[in-house]
DNA sequence: TATTATTTTTAGACTTGTCTAAAAATTTAT
DNA sequence: ATAAATTTTTAGACAAGTCTAAAAATAATA
């Protein structure tokens, strides 16, 4: 059994191997838990005589099986609670993470399976992340970023890359939600805003927005 | 904010504070949370500068109007989950004690409110107990054991003192469960056992039963 | 009421997870 | 390739919450 610090860290761990491959650097983990090196390299040590992470002095960390095993299962536990945050209990896709950090760390493996039956076994949680199944395996859809389709090209809005609170309250500010057919219209050179068209509204984007949207791209229009 | 043990140390002071009134003992706090005396009076020490126990040494505790209140959202967090196990997730009201002290730690006043909503407003848990509204304040009923009813008397089961796992499985096998009529065909003066006809079934029950089980009285029959 | 038994508190220690400051290793740049 | 900059680890400290053992206060009993 971990406890929550121990969950957070491998989940850290997690999302970091994600993005690079190879070890993951004590400075990533520590500032993406806003902690201090020192902090990690304890833990760390820890992690490793539980046999979820692989250390080796200055060299990083990567996860065990195991270790993927468990965070995966942190990830599952967190992205259905935010699933049923949203489906069932009104809240704003911009609301449930804060929730969801804290209802990951229940334990009860029926709880969880329950609820994923409950919710129907959804496979993508309100931002459009994939949902791991009960053996930590998760289907990466392919995706592109909107700001990599040129334009007239079109494609369905499927997730957000900046999930933060900030970013989602603008998305609906601007009604863009997912499952959307976004259409681009035209680019500017000079700043690389876009043209699109989203539902039956038109609206100017930047490049910022644009590289945080995430596209399933579809050929032709 | 109060941490995870500052919360469990408020909810068994009020529990008990339902019990006795007047101070609770250090010892009777240690007993409830399977902790030392030792540790309770370090923590007791800690609530009261944070005013939501009065304490005054060798002389017990009681909890503040702001720790009654403090107290009794954890209960209802509690009991609230507990519906939502039974309810959504299909747990039996065995089930739902351990996962439910876990959940009654989520701080979310949102995340509360919509699940009282969801649940259509429940006003009693799976086990009978009375759910605290918002304030803190809760509706006790009226009910008495069914060990004191006599002979003839009947009425409605609405509640058990006795919430262990092993007491609710074994009235689960013997067909006992909330809001079935209960009428008491004969008492036996030799061991205080009781004939009793529940439903469509005759059962035989002993005190010790009859002892943790609540009925709301029936005038007559 | 004096003595014994029980309850409660104090004192000191331990664990978990964190921190700061300094030392060591690694990487980068000249 | 050597010096400088950066990253990582070590060492020692701290807060929260718990424990044991001993001391102090209260309650029970003769």
């Amino acid at each position: 059994m971990f406890t929550l610090s121990e969950e957070n860290y491998l989940k850290a761990i997690y999302h970091l191997e994600l993005g690079n491959d190879g070890g993951v650097s004590t400075n990533a983990i520590a500032e993406k838990l806003a902690t201090k090196a020192s902090s990690v390299t304890d833990m760390v040590k820890k992690l490793s005589e539980k046999e979820v992470v692989l250390y080796k002095k200055y060299k990083g960390v990567t996860l065990t099986i195991l270790g993927k095993t468990v965070a995966a299962n942190v990830v599952r536990k967190h992205r259905l609670w935010e699933v049923f945050l949203v489906e069932k209990l009104n809240f704003s896709w911009h609301e449930v993470h804060e929730v969801a950090e804290q209802l990951e760390h229940i334990k009860s493996a029926k709880l969880i399976n329950q609820l994923d039956r409950f919710l129907g076994f959804p496979k993508h949680d309100p931002h459009g992340d994939p949902i791991p199944d009960k053996d930590g395996n998760l289907k990466i859809v392919a995706k592109s970023l909107l700001s990599t389709l040129s334009k007239n090209e079109s494609g369905i809005c499927i997730g957000v890359d900046d999930s933060s609170s900030e970013f989602l309250q603008f998305l609906d500010k601007k009604g863009i939600t997912l499952g959307k057919k976004i259409t681009i219209l035209d680019k500017e050179d000079f700043d690389n805003s876009l043209s699109i068209s989203i539902g039956d509204k038109k609206l100017s984007i930047s490049n910022k927005i644009a590289s945080n949207l995430y596209i399933r791209a579809h050929t032709g229009q």
